[in-house]
DNA sequence: TAGTGTGAATGGATTCACAGCC
DNA sequence: GGCTGTGAATCCATTCACACTA
């Protein structure tokens, strides 16, 4: 792969909406797509499909389209979703415990093998999700990074511990950190953070919702004033 | 509330940062805040967060900052976090069962009172995080919608049926919709539309520590290549 | 002096438009 | 004719810089 030049990270982030797709037409037995039917399908334009592919290669064919199962492949090389990634998962919560069930991780070459927790109670308990795990006491973090080689983790600790225990993970090496809590970690610049901070997003829709409500009230008395 | 202009998205998205980290420092008592110190905490500009500020309205006293109090009224209102919104749940799987534990969203306003699901063995059991809600049939959703104003649903149903219970869910009158499936609705434009998916995000991680290890890499051979 | 609010300047990302290819 | 790949043009967001205020 060639570390390039510089990427706008929203690109990356519609790579992964291209790979659903592109999957969802194999699935159907297509065999090539145009960037315009995939922008059709993602709500995107199709300029902004080619743009942001070509940031990475050349991978269609003029008059013709892109061929379905070249891209995939090309696209989970870029992604690096092309290999088999060892996760670990702190906190076996509520949320954890959900995380650890979701179907959605293996299916694109997330596995998830080992799982901790402070809490004794639930230590040494198998996962209702996947029997074969069993929660681990955090203390055995460090030691499993290494024997594992796992360098993506899932962090579900409430958002008190969290900073700490993120702390911890780039200490024993994690390379990529999925942030649950509503707190901003402060983290070295070389491991990369996901952060999914479910309030803020009601609160997006909250912003929204009432935003077009008070759109449409405006617009009903622009037309009752016009009504006059 | 002012429907205003044109707002950009992004300046939204911090706002509820901004008050996460107010909420913080009121916690500690304190009183008032430069934009330089809430810059510093967020890592963000001090001058991206008064121009953030100041597409909603003047907040701030200058030589002085932000009143902490103060402000964290006015985002809410802006955000319309200053009520409570009741929110409805569909699917009572994994991980709807966690989010419907999830404490966050009730500390923020947002009430969950009501759930569905489609499973006949789910239906009618309460909720181990929430016994006082019980698992409706799917059916019920219309009626129940109307009769608890319920304007915001989480849908966290498997992706098969995301679609079609979006468009059942704005049909029977809800405005903001959060999604957790790994597909691209198709909705309403008047419809506010927030989603999640688990599977990006770990395919962004996937995809920086991949380049974040290819740079180090070139890193590496460009300094043993200097020492020759 | 410390700090806001804001026009102007900069920097990025998206869209346009078209040459070139199948 | 249909479609890609890409410079140029446009649009949008962020940062700068400073007048103004407590």
């Amino acid at each position: 792969m060639k570390p390039d030049g510089n990427i706008p990270a929203p690109a990356v982030r519609r790579l992964s909406l291209y790979l659903r797709q592109l999957e969802l037409l194999w699935a159907d037995d297509r065999q090539k797509v145009s960037s315009k039917e995939l922008g059709a399908a993602l709500r995107l334009t199709d300029s902004q499909i080619r743009k942001d592919l070509a940031y990475f290669g050349q991978f269609g064919q003029a008059g013709v389209g892109y061929d379905i199962t070249e891209l995939t492949t090309n696209i989970r090389r870029i992604l690096g979703t092309d290999r088999t990634w060892n996760v670990l998962l702190v906190g076996a919560g509520n949320l954890g415990s959900a995380l650890s069930a979701y179907r959605g991780f293996a299916k694109r070459g997330f596995r998830l093998v080992a799982v901790f927790d402070s809490d004794k109670k639930k230590v040494g308990k198998p996962l209702l999700s996947n029997p074969e795990l069993v929660v681990q006491h955090i203390d055995m973090l460090e030691d499993e990074v290494k024997r594992r080689e796992i360098h993506l983790a899932i962090n579900a600790v409430p958002a008190e511990a969290a900073q700490q225990i993120a702390h911890r993970l780039v200490k024993a090496g994690v390379k990529g950190l999925f942030n649950f809590a509503p707190v901003n970690l402060d983290i070295d610049a070389d491991v990369a953070v996901a952060s999914v901070d479910l309030a803020v997003q009601l609160e997006q829709l909250s912003f929204q919702v009432s935003m077009n409500q008070s759109i449409a009230d405006a617009e009903k008395t622009r037309k009752k004033r016009r009504k006059k």
